[in-house]
DNA sequence: CCATCCTGCTAGCAATAGTTAGCACTTTGC
DNA sequence: GCAAAGTGCTAACTATTGCTAGCAGGATGG
């Protein structure tokens, strides 16, 4: 009896450091380095004993490559349509790869594709959207 | 002996963070008890002397209805180019309004548009060694 | 005129984030 | 066999977060 619900969130979110970590092949301690902290305590918050700061956060989801925004959704914290509705907008123009236009254009496909969906589930509230399912019998002809 | 460097970004953070609150029309203390802080701390934080940690900072980007990494980014804490790279992948990914399928439509123009930018602003094609990366995306044909 | 409610701010304290030093174990090579 | 360097973890400490209690000033209105 090791985990003993530390809020529950934290571990989740340690959880999926580690996973991530692993993943990349990367040793705790090169990790660590990367991030600007130190080791002990990287390996606290992937046990789920410390809660990282914001700052923090940040720099180990940089070092993973990965968003802190989704960090935090695949470890729980946040429900994904919880605050950060929007964020496809948010992240699409904060990105400074495309052009005004190509930011639009993204925006109204993905608009349409919204738009679609909901006319699409408001007649059958089932909104459960199964990732790897894929239902797309109702989706649109792309 | 004044603190005089808190890093600077933190008083970023804290200028555009009330820059947001009053644009909301919120009080202090308002926001502050919707994010579910104190107010003397949301204060401390608006004036740059407060770090918040990632929790904090998650709670008062849900309740002024941005984004984090935005805010982070607006902030200058975070460049929009920097470990944010992918975040339109990610938002995409996680969002909860999209098919599998529509997901991956997106994704593909996403990524046309950044192989005609990369085609057109390096004409020697930049490869950049990073481990992990895995560049699948060589501009789809549409 | 004074009570009451708002605004934001300061002081002081408890909790915890994040540090350095160092332990135990496993692998690598001489 | 054993040094050297890798892995992650523990302990003790300092620095910072985030709290409660309470202050001064401005509206509102009885």
């Amino acid at each position: 009896m090791v985990k003993v619900k530390v809020t529950e969130t934290v571990g989740a979110l340690g959880d999926y450091l580690k996973e991530q970590r692993t993943q990349s092949r990367l040793s705790l301690r090169q990790l660590a380095e990367q991030a600007g902290v130190s080791n002990p305590y990287l390996s606290q918050i992937e046990r789920g004993l410390r809660k990282p700061s914001a700052e923090v956060l940040q720099q180990i989801a940089k070092a993973l490559r990965i968003s802190a925004e989704q960090l935090y959704i695949r470890a729980g914290i946040l429900s994904p349509d919880d605050g950060v509705g929007g964020s496809v907008e948010l992240a699409v123009l904060g990105d400074t790869g495309l052009t005004e236009r190509q930011k639009q254009s993204l925006l109204d496909v993905y608009a349409s594709f919204l738009a679609l969906n909901e006319a699409d589930t408001a007649p059958a509230p089932v909104d459960r959207d199964e990732p790897g399912h894929t239902d797309v019998a109702t989706a649109p002809s792309l």
